[in-house]
DNA sequence: TAAAAAAATGTGTGCGCACACAATGTGTTT
DNA sequence: AAACACATTGTGTGCGCACACATTTTTTTA
């Protein structure tokens, strides 16, 4: 009836505490004969540790360190930066510090001398967004090496196995945008995929949200009914970008739909509005402030939630509840591709996405 | 540095822990001059209790019942159950056990029945699905007297204030309804509500989803290029049912959208496949699987997840929060508004809305 | 003014666990 | 057989809190 404790399990194998201690944490020092013993009693009372207990008792210090962009450059972080930071609160009271190291997300170079600075400090485990496939891997060798458990969110890496990844299906994504262009018109239309802003070459998961909506038509049978243009997009040079687009727009006069593979959907947004185009439906990604005012004005019809709030929150989780709670985690956490609009907005901004979700 | 215990408020108080702790849990016996004293220092060091060490200490045995339909009268049910039960498993450790009462919910006397059940039990706290509205009037009444705590989910009902509700906001729910056939044919088109399978006069909550998708419409003066054609049914009588269906598309052959408000969807959706008609999309609530089954053969486009698991999940969690952690509580928990599509569906099924959402 | 009552404050214990340390037991060597 | 090493097992303490109980101080009463 009640939950079994340690002491419950000593007394039917006839042993102390203690020695169920050692073998719960095969720690040695046990005799064979016992061990075995006790183990199957474990198995049969179907015991549980109490965690609060677990984590009262100890008083080891945990330091992480988190290796994300820096909001400065690039305001999406903020919502990861906060989902971290909540984390690292509630998890304060475990004895864990959570270290918070920020690069320039358009320079590598400025990645690897924080990643350098996360290996220095020599902490008990990591949490990054290796926005730089090539500059990463030496870092995740090193890690290995010296044993630095890491958990990877925003950009999926395969190779190298971390202790987990937390992010989205990126290709899925692709696929849920087109349903949504298809939806929205049926009979077929001319599609832009426009990638702003980003090193394509460096960045995967921008080609596996255009390979999720390429694939989206094709398995529909759908493929000859919808044209896609693809777009790669620069504002570094503000005039070339809207150049682009005249180019684009001009010899495309039958483009009903425009999807952003980045964050970046209200550039497009705002560039319609100077040009007075209101006849193109934009589906993008990630509710950051600019986005929400076009999906406010109704210019932007859709944006998909990568939850990065919700990332930075569970990664910091995961490394707590493998190194803290010792609890086994799960090696992939793909977040909900949430589908968001003005109407339903208000549910998933701000911190309702640690309060009111599981 | 470190967190702050009582015994620290406790010395530079200059009295013992035991005083700081009255005042903490306003026991009384304490001077108003030392009082004051402590909860100024209790103030300035930012006091949060240890919730594990709160946890751990108190051998106080918590009983909650849940109140909620039997899955084997609607299918429904199986979601909140499942999110009750899971809540219930974790909360164990803290002494809380959980009585499931189910009623039959077609049936306002077994719900009668089950709620006098849940009184007689004298329960901590209780959580319910008010879907009577006359009906639990008289045990609010009697559970306020007995000064037990209750938690509304699932349908709301502002009187008696309850501890809390969780749920969705149906009406924006509507609105959400509205930009997803809006958007799919901006045009302008014939809309037919179907309330299915509910009393409509008992449940408020139908009548706000059919608000939400009218005003929709009236907000963005787009009700006069759509037509709205309300319609009440039931399955009791299956043929009948049928029937009135023929005679509503019938007599409606410009029908273009289907907004079903109850999680009776796939009821429309058999019926369609029946009479080969497919040019009429389907809106509606729910995962159940044969709401499921229809949403992946493409019949229905878009379903609004109640989170019903989460529903569950988060009422038992808002008593534990309230009644062991002595945490203070939302009166209002509203979760977000789901937009499930084929594509996205993964992520919203099975307990991935415990594992992967907050 | 001493005793009694009441108010204010202090002390000690257990919750379940981890871990350091103490205490056994076993076998080997001299 | 004593002395030793080593394997195995047992004991005790603290984590922060709540709460029962003990003690001290203040106030009231006879």
């Amino acid at each position: 009836m009640k939950n079994i404790r340690i002491k419950d399990i000593a007394v039917k194998a006839k042993v102390s505490a203690g020695t169920v201690d050692r073998v719960l944490h095969d720690r040695g020092n046990v005799s064979e004969k016992v061990k075995e013993r006790i183990l199957k009693i474990i198995e049969e009372m179907n015991y549980e540790p109490n965690l609060m207990a677990r984590a009262l008792g100890t008083k080891k210090e945990f330091h992480f360190v988190a290796l994300i962009g820096d909001p400065r450059y690039d305001a999406y972080w903020l919502d990861p930066k906060a989902g971290i930071q909540k984390a690292a609160k509630e998890a304060r009271q475990y004895g864990v510090k959570v270290t918070l190291l920020m690069f320039n997300p358009y320079d590598p170079g400025s990645f690897v001398k924080k990643a350098e600075e996360a290996s220095k400090l020599n902490p008990e485990g990591i949490l990054l967004a290796p926005m730089f496939y090539r500059e990463v891997l030496p870092f995740f060798e090193a890690w290995k090496k010296q044993e630095i458990p890491f958990v990877l969110f925003n950009t999926q890496i395969a190779e190298f196995d971390p202790l987990s990844y937390i992010g989205q299906d990126s290709y899925q994504s692709g696929q849920v945008a087109g349903k949504l262009i298809h939806y929205g018109q049926p009979q077929g239309s001319s599609i832009l995929i426009a990638h702003i802003d980003e090193e394509i070459s460096n960045s995967a998961h921008l080609t596996k949200k255009e390979q999720g909506l390429r694939n989206y038509f094709i398995q529909n049978n759908l493929d000859h009914q919808y044209e896609i243009i693809k777009a790669e997009l620069n504002l570094r040079n503000y005039a070339m970008f809207v150049e682009q687009l005249d180019s684009i727009f001009e010899s495309n006069p039958q483009l009903q739909f425009c999807f952003v593979t980045t964050s970046k959907a209200f550039e497009i947004a705002k560039y319609f509005e100077q040009k007075f185009i209101n006849h193109i439906r934009i589906v993008g990604y990630d509710l950051i402030p600019q986005n929400l005012h076009y999906l406010n004005k109704g210019a932007i019809s859709f944006l998909i939630n990568q939850n990065p709030l919700g990332q930075g929150y569970w990664g910091i989780n995961q490394l707590v509840n493998h190194l803290v709670f010792k609890k086994e985690i799960s090696a992939i956490k793909f977040l909900p591709l949430d589908i968001v609009t003005k109407e339903n907005l208000n549910y998933y901004i701000e911190d309702s996405m640690l309060h009111n979700r599981f």
